[in-house]
DNA sequence: TGGATATGCAACCAAACAGTTGCATTGTGG
DNA sequence: CCACAATGCAACTGTTTGGTTGCATATCCA
């Protein structure tokens, strides 16, 4: 019970930066859903080097299927990290990085509420 | 045609740091897949605060029961995302920030990659 | 010791997912 | 206009996942 009461007292100090990220927990566990699987990562690898490209360019890359490769795109989509823009009868893919930076954001949150807290262990060993 | 052979000499003149993304996507995948849903995110969220809480105590918060939030912790320990430390009856579980940074420079990797190719579009848009 | 507390294990379920195949549709170029 | 190339749409399948319930086990404490 004492070290319960102590979790929710962090919690209640904690910064408004982890706060923030509790409450939009939703829409960036989609983010970090649609880079948790190796297919897509590896799109994703591909895409930040800047280029545009067709899903048929994308699947000559894997071993999969034209459409297999079309729903792991539709689904970096939805999660936002990737665009799509047509031309003519292609379908060019390219990154959006403005979510991958908000997911970067949030793993440095995570970073430093974790080395504040060595700070404070530190802090309370030296002054005991 | 062109547009391939455009993106395959950025994969190939593309940095080390970007060819070691793509050969490490599938234990990063993983990293991303144990973030990728909202019940784990808010669990990191609650570990990064330095405690160490049993399982009952990370229960409490939630609306879930008692083994489905134990899935949730394995599915993060097995990630490498979280730790757990018996002591008598009870297993406390503690974040482990490691992978979490290691998610993290991959991140910071792609969103360099990113800017490095608008830059060399700029670049080129200028000397035209 | 015995009861309450904290957890482990296993079976089970519905829904989502990863991937496929087959066929329809739509631009492009000669 | 016609053939080809790029994509879209839909159905189907095995597997994983998110979650539950029920019961067994272990540990603490009075």
């Amino acid at each position: 019970m004492s070290a319960h009461s102590e979790a929710a007292g962090m919690a209640r100090r904690g910064d408004a930066g982890l706060r923030a990220l509790v409450r939009s927990t939703d829409g960036l566990a989609g983010v970090f859903a649609a880079l948790g699987d190796p297919t897509r990562l590896k799109l994703v690898a591909v895409l930040c080097a800047g280029g545009a490209f067709s899903i048929a360019q994308l699947t000559a890359n894997t071993l999969m299927s034209r459409q297999g490769v079309t729903k792991h795109l539709q689904i970096l989509a939805e999660a936002g990290v990737v665009r799509d823009v047509r031309s003519g009868r292609e379908r060019l893919w390219q990154l959006d990085p403005t979510q991958i930076e908000e997911a970067k954001r949030t793993l440095e949150i995570i970073g430093r509420q974790w080395e504040a807290a060595l700070g404070r262990l530190k802090m309370f060993a030296e002054r005991k």
